[in-house]
DNA sequence: TTGTAGGCGTTATCAC
DNA sequence: GTGATAACGCCTACAA
């Protein structure tokens, strides 16, 4: 489409209006118009009150492109996740939507789906797109980091969330999920158990690895010995979990406790004690990890971590608009930890006053 | 930040280059970058190789503001949905991005919170942002579409999905609601249930009143009566689900078959027969509505209707390029109504054989 | 307090 | 086939 020409007549109802549209109207320079619109200091008050008027009379809405464009900033910051599904990547952009709206920021989206080469061509577009900052979890597959590099190189503020490189050297917001494991494998030992297994994730995962970490801390804390036969690594699904839950009822001396790595894999586990006959919490208690819906509905209700998903996305704002606010100067980069959450639930407490009611689900409204 | 000085050295390493720093490294105008990196038909083979290989070496990005703002249209599109939480909207929004993203375009998204002030003020960022059309599942209070009347006077393409304003004169991509209650109700009478009950939803909401009016058809269908004792009108909560299940049990002829507009309500409900000692599906049939993750999870699984996110998504934005594309022309405005399908499980499968085995639930990964 | 003018990076139009 | 030039809408030195 050809660009408008430029007429001496007021605008059509149905084209957007632009300053020196107001300024034509008013008989004023356009330069008058925008110091009106951008309450600069310099303006007579009724000049500016007269402007507004306008302004608002034919609905004249900034063109942020062009603004944009002029300054070399935009109001835009980028997202990148591995994809837009399950609780918690939804939750966190959640979280960074709402504050970066709250701060005049609107937000573009893009998924990676687990894909680096996808990641490579989602910070391009957002390079393209001129966003002021940028916002990574990384995909899975992602072993190389040059594309960021890039992105820094420019002086564009980044901030990893969740699945973040290591290292000083980068700007990211983490939970820690070692400490999640501790705490969560601690509540079981106050809960009287003695003989704790470990739902294990893939250990070439970070998070993984370190819930794994956390485990070993609580037990070496306690003075308990580690048994490799409590400890069994899974893909974190449902059917795994009951798969492990039946090797340790066949053993001579089944645990009386299980810290799970993740909440699907603690579901399957008690679903497979209670058809076993086997009571969960009284013989065997049992955490989850990662607060997912279901946790809430399932009988007994399943103790878990929540991870923070909303203050991690808020955190990520906060960081990456202090970035943007920085820029020019030396910035020290900096990683912010979040301390996860245990949410005790029926699957482990013993003691006879259990939570009161289950919890209200939220509504199954769309 | 002042724009940068124009120079007459190579760019620094660390600053985007643009048209004219390639111009002036070949000696060659900026007409002809352009038509090289745009493919233009009159430009010599070799100039263009020349100029992408240029282009490739300093890494140029074209910046998109620029061209948006000269052409009058950008690669921008606009989502508003009332928030990305629960298991629907993320999976519509998952869909969007993937087929935005697959057509070169990348995708703004936005939360109104439900709440009709904010979704205007959202309305005014999209439009301000320049995006070349805009997707929009309407807030729950809102009542007035000025808003998106402007929208449209603009021009701009606009199309609504799921929850869509009424009538022949909008763009929209719903889901068949009846028709789900329809084939819900009558797999439960296929089951040789007699006497079915419906978990209602409140009336003043679209999908809820037509999910009712689906359960009605059904009887009617079959010639059965309608008992105003087996409609409960609930929140869809869990709670109130298995309050109106402990009312119809204490009836003297309680229900054989329960069709329940929504999943949450239809687990309260199971879980109180289960409570009661009464045998699902056996002595009553229970199928809920949306998919919602935990209903592969339950035990019983729980029959259910899929709202077929994804397809929603990805019809949305095929019809939204349409309007795109058409734009100018005109076009007669279209309502898309997506098929539900049924996805039937062991809460409402009374034959002895039953689906092999539970689906393995995805991995809790994150 | 207000106006003038140039430029942000790209592309369409015209001339060569 | 290539080049010069003028916009798109906004912002900001600088001048008045």
């Amino acid at each position: 489409m050809a660009p408008r020409k430029k007429s001496e007549t007021p605008p059509a109802p149905n084209t957007p209006v632009s300053m020196a549209d107001l300024a034509r109207e008013l008989g004023v320079s356009m330069t008058t118009i925008s110091r009106a619109l951008s309450d600069h200091y310099s303006i007579g008050p009724e000049m500016k009150s007269k402007v507004l008027k306008l302004a608002k009379k034919y609905n004249y809405q900034p063109n942020r492109l062009a603004s944009a464009l002029r300054k070399g900033k935009s109001k835009l910051l980028g997202i990148i996740v591995p994809y837009i599904e399950g609780r918690f990547f939804p939750s966190v952009v959640h979280g960074i939507e709402t504050a970066a709206s709250k701060a005049g920021y609107n937000v573009i989206i893009c998924q990676s789906n687990e894909d680096a080469a996808q990641e490579r061509r989602n910070v391009e577009a957002l390079l393209s797109a001129q966003v002021a900052g940028i916002m990574v979890s990384l995909s899975r597959t992602t072993t190389s980091y040059q594309h960021f590099d890039k992105v820094q190189s420019r002086g564009l503020p980044l901030v990893f969330f969740d699945r973040s490189v290591e290292g000083e050297n980068v700007n990211a917001v983490v939970l820690n999920d070692q400490e999640g494991a501790l705490i969560s494998t601690r509540h079981l030992l106050q809960q009287g158990c003695r003989r704790i297994a470990h739902l294990a994730g893939p250990q070439h995962l970070n998070i993984y690895k370190n819930r794994r970490q956390g485990y070993l801390d609580a037990l070496r804390e306690a003075g308990l010995p580690v048994e490799e036969e409590l400890i069994v690594y899974t893909d974190m699904t449902q059917d795994e979990g009951a798969a492990a839950m039946r090797r340790w009822l066949a053993l001579p001396n089944p645990p009386d406790g299980i810290f799970s790595g993740g909440d699907y894999c603690a579901l399957g586990a008690m679903q497979e004690a209670a058809r076993q006959g086997v009571r969960v919490p009284d013989d065997v208690a049992i955490t989850g990890f990662s607060n997912e819906a279901f946790t809430v509905i399932t009988e007994p209700t399943i103790t878990t971590i929540d991870q923070r998903c909303e203050e991690m996305g808020q955190a990520t704002v906060r960081l990456l608009l202090e970035l943007i606010e920085a820029s020019g100067t030396t910035f020290t980069p900096r990683q912010i930890v979040l301390r996860p959450e245990l949410l005790i639930r029926d699957s482990s407490l013993r003691e006879a006053r259990k939570t009161t009611g289950r919890r209200a689900a939220k509504a199954a409204v769309r």
